[in-house]
DNA sequence: CTTGACATTGACGTAACGTAAAGGTGTAAG
DNA sequence: CTTACACCTTTACGTTACGTCAATGTCAAG
């Protein structure tokens, strides 16, 4: 059942040396300290640390992570909400990112001239902070958002999804004979994912293989 | 023409201290130093700084990054294309991140267990290396895929770009009447951005509402 | 000619570890 | 039993990429 530090350094993918350093200052207290002087890590110490990973995967300093977590009213729960609004920011910054190396590429290209602003959009991680807000009107109208969609009926919702799943697979060219697209096709795929990357994000060409070899 | 290091930081949204930093270790050295001491940076200054932005972004340290750039034979086409590269990985790992709040979420609902491995997917970089030969085979094929969809005719590549565009307008709920859809179906749109993002990435809510706006 | 926003060069501080060094521990195999 | 070897410990100094003063010079506007 206990941990020795490099099992749980294995499992989180830090080393040995972050924990230890995580012990000292205080942000991660293994459960138990053996009399070989052995650190002991348990269950409860997984959790947290993937909570300190989260933050720190914020960019959240360390001691302003152990603040948060020792006070008394933290709430697992709510971090994890603002974790995945923060994530959604990632998300559009990295999509902003990916646009300016498309539009440079063109820009090299001679296809496109690019302004000063064009050059470095997405590098600046203060103008997305935002831009959540932004896309989904606020955090209350996007908890709203999922609350309504979580009071559609079944059939409503896999009417939805079904629609989706049928433009995949139209995508994928499997026609009325079921089978798989051929080299040409797949080619098309990948590039008409990587031309919806410069609109919406980017789509995961590995699901089309899952729903491929269904 | 010439900027001052105040204008050039606020375009790049870095600070001046920073590009004093990298005039010093030998990264980027102004173009002119007028006679008052004052740096001048010039245009092509300007793409020197989003490359290095680019290279840091990827984690490269410094010392690299002017190795790189120094290199008689640096390509800053390929260097484009290579970060197009990571910043997919990134996109991927982002992905599990957020998949791993989502079932983290759920667990603590008591809704699902996780194993020990799940708790960490996403934060390992490391893993993520080989996961972009995955998606797209290896990079060469996926270089052969985007010139297979540039030899593809116009109208053979707006015919699947307009495939993609019905479905985003059925999904939007315009009907034939052309106007844009309720706040419900607009939740539900939300929400399935939400679901899909799970299984591929996300998309963008924006592009959504600037289709709905035409 | 003053004011205020800009620029300069030191120089010291920092966060989050990496990287030895020098040694103790646990256990599986010979 | 001991030998090997992979693990653990503390102590301590090094590193990267800047942040943050401090003390001082510059320029454009009013």
């Amino acid at each position: 059942m206990p941990y020795r530090i490099k099992e749980i350094a294995k499992l989180a993918g830090v080393t040995t040396r972050t924990l230890r350093y995580y012990d000292t200052i205080g942000l991660l207290k293994p459960a138990e300290i053996g009399s070989n002087g052995y650190r002991y890590y348990n269950r409860e110490n997984l959790f947290e640390l993937q909570q300190i990973l989260f933050f720190r995967e914020m960019e959240i300093p360390l001691d302003e992570i152990r603040r948060i977590m020792l006070q008394p009213d933290f709430n697992v729960m709510d971090a994890m909400e603002n974790h995945q609004i923060e994530l959604h920011k990632r998300m559009k910054r990295l999509a902003a990112l990916i646009n300016t190396v498309e539009q440079t590429i063109q820009s090299i290209k001679g296809e496109r001239q690019m302004t000063e602003q064009e050059l470095f959009e997405g590098f600046d991680e203060a103008v997305y902070e935002d831009e959540a807000r932004e896309r989904w009107g606020n955090t209350s109208e996007y908890i709203e958002s999922r609350k309504k969609w979580a009071g559609y009926s079944k059939d409503q919702k896999e009417k939805i999804k079904e629609e989706g799943l049928h433009f995949i697979e139209r995508l994928a060219g499997k026609g009325s004979d079921g089978k798989p697209a051929d080299g040409d096709v797949q080619a098309a795929i990948g590039e008409y994912l990587a031309y919806l990357n410069r609109y919406f994000y980017t789509c995961d060409a590995k699901f089309l293989r899952n729903l491929s070899d269904m």
